[in-house]
DNA sequence: TAAACAACCGCAAACGTTTGCGGTAACGTT
DNA sequence: AACGTTACCGCAAACGTTTGCGGTTGTTTA
């Protein structure tokens, strides 16, 4: 068993003679203490390797500064860049940080609500499970305890969010594709209700309404789990239509490279025949050939973001505030839907 | 300002007209309270919604079921999966997990370890950070509480470590390709002192060895920070020699897929004149055409299992246990080193 | 010289929980 | 009737910290 002799204020008080008050007082820097008093008792402590018991501390002050975050999963990329801003930003305010996943699970979502709350932290940051649609534990949560909801959120919650403008860089995406020509644009996007993939679709129909282009139903395709598989299994769907299309957006990076595989199988010409763009900027769309045209997400802008605005909330608690905050995205362009003209030279195509 | 009234056993007990003690060990299920009180109790304390004060409840035990996770760089893939395996493990024990990165930066990683401890975490799970030669802090924190090193470990720490067979791993990815043919296999690694490095060079080493092949410094190449890019570079110093490879073992698959990148921009035949392999079956070793053959590191077992000795040396305060603990590695072959004779089929090929 | 004031410090309560110990009642045993 | 036993339950301390309040010096002011 490790665990050397813990050194506490009472400690020192003892070995200094003077109050336990006396030595808090001095390590915080309180005026009614004589600087030569706090100098002593620093000094001692210092010597002793003293550090204070946070947890005695959060106790009495009802104040833990440890916050906690919640996603859907974990291991994906864009994830774990939204968990880095977090960090980061965490760091530099003295807080610690909690994680758990939902694993996409409204249940466990709820539950994991409460146990932090349990844990006693002094604010949430939640990505919601994918199917959230009852969300009175959310708003059951709201009324104890700071909390706002990042990346993945609800219009359903009233409380600060912070997102990406979805819907504009969707529009962003499609408008390029009609830059570079392309006139029937089909779409792969998600079934269930998943707010990002709302408002992609919307951005969709906004760039082909502004531009007057027909909104074809036949090449609006929906999968539940979006991914790489889903992706190749549309594009047969898609090449076998009689009015095939000329570009895909996939509202995913996975999906989008399932169909760059599928086109390239039935040895279809990109960007020239069809043009692909995807949505997420993973690192997978530099991997594939060509390189993937695809909307950067700044993941840890995100994450930096949410925890600011928390922090906010925790410290001025006045009442829930209730505004969306909408990060700005990159569109980045590459070999999937553009290919350059004069000798442009693409390094790996 | 939120925060409802908070539920305390005080309350309860008021309510009740019994004891602050009565209303714990009801809740406890202690002997000594008669089952009609229990259920009293149990279901006033549902009624107004009871949560313990984990917090309190902490502090007089001195225990949080909080452990800490410090990892070099969150945003990996297989950094991910290993948080993954220990957030799902550490959620069957009732434990909470607060992670920091370390941005593999030694001075950092030390200031965490100091604070996770000074937060009254029950245990740390680390993974070093890359020059980590100094471990008097670390050796000092094995004093006070429990410590075991996953992935990223040091000889130089007495204390229980998770890690996969590197060795051994290495030594199956580069007999597989002397089973293909190959004779002449160079190896792209780390300079930096890795761990993990330097044991997948002796897995090399000692395949070499086995089949009597000549060792030939001049294929042997080294990079601070493995990467693509690095995969790249040193891809065209391996054209550039006189005697070629015909084979490249890289040590992680960044640098693989930057190697196979480069051959195929310079038209060699993959894997027939050169057949690549990598390390850790990262999202991009499917989407590389020919896909990577690689070795499988299960992330998710080394964080579960590093999580499970960790309770154990929660638990068992006898004196810190030293052994090491080898996680077993799939190697994977794909198309980049291996060519079906019969029609077999590759889907994406 | 007395009163007022400042500077410095200690007492004790409080945060919410658990738990050793002691106490009371009811019952059964001699 | 006296005693022992059992079944319940409450008192109070303890965990380490912060902080309002009051107390003790010593110094300045009237």
């Amino acid at each position: 068993m490790p665990k050397k002799s813990i050194v506490t204020l009472k400690k020192i008080a003892q070995e200094l003679n003077i109050s336990i008050s006396t030595v808090s007082r001095a390590l915080n820097d309180h005026p009614d203490i004589s600087s030569k008093t706090k100098i002593n008792v620093k000094n001692y402590a210092q010597k002793l390797n003293y550090v204070p018991n946070l947890f005695a501390r959060g106790f009495r002050a009802h104040k833990t500064n440890i916050i906690g975050v919640i996603v859907p999963n974990i291991s994906h990329y864009f994830t774990s860049t939204l968990l880095k801003g977090i960090l980061e930003e965490a760091e530099v305010h003295g807080y610690k940080v909690i994680i758990s996943e939902s694993i996409n699970n409204a249940k466990k979502q709820a539950d994991m609500l409460q146990t932090m709350n349990q844990f006693g932290v002094d604010g949430i940051l939640l990505s919601l499970a994918r199917k959230t649609q009852e969300v009175d534990i959310i708003l059951n949560m709201l009324e104890h305890i700071p909390l706002v909801l990042f990346d993945k959120v609800s219009t359903k919650v009233p409380c600060t969010q912070i997102v990406i403008d979805d819907e504009d860089a969707a529009f962003r995406a499609v408008e390029h594709l009609i830059h570079t020509g392309k006139k029937r644009i089909a779409l792969i996007k998600e079934t269930e209700n998943s707010s990002t993939s709302e408002k992609r679709y919307l951005g969709y129909l906004r760039a082909l309404n502004k531009y007057n282009l027909e909104v074809d139903e036949s090449i609006i395709l929906s999968t539940e789990d979006i991914s790489m598989l889903q992706g190749k299994r549309l594009t047969t769907i898609l090449l076998s239509l009689q009015n095939k299309p000329d570009a895909v957006f996939a509202i995913t990076d996975g999906a989008a490279i399932g169909v760059i595989k599928t086109l390239k199988k039935n040895n279809i010409k990109i960007p020239e025949e069809i043009a692909v763009v995807g949505f997420s900027n993973s690192s997978n769309s530099i991997i594939i050939e060509p390189k993937l045209t695809t909307i950067d997400q700044p993941g840890n802008k995100i994450g930096a973001v949410a925890l600011k605005y928390l922090i906010n909330e925790i410290n001025n608690e006045n009442q829930v505030s209730n505004k969306t905050i909408t990060i700005k995205t990159n569109l980045i362009v590459r070999g999937s839907s553009f290919k350059p003209l004069n000798g442009g030279y693409e390094s790996d195509f």
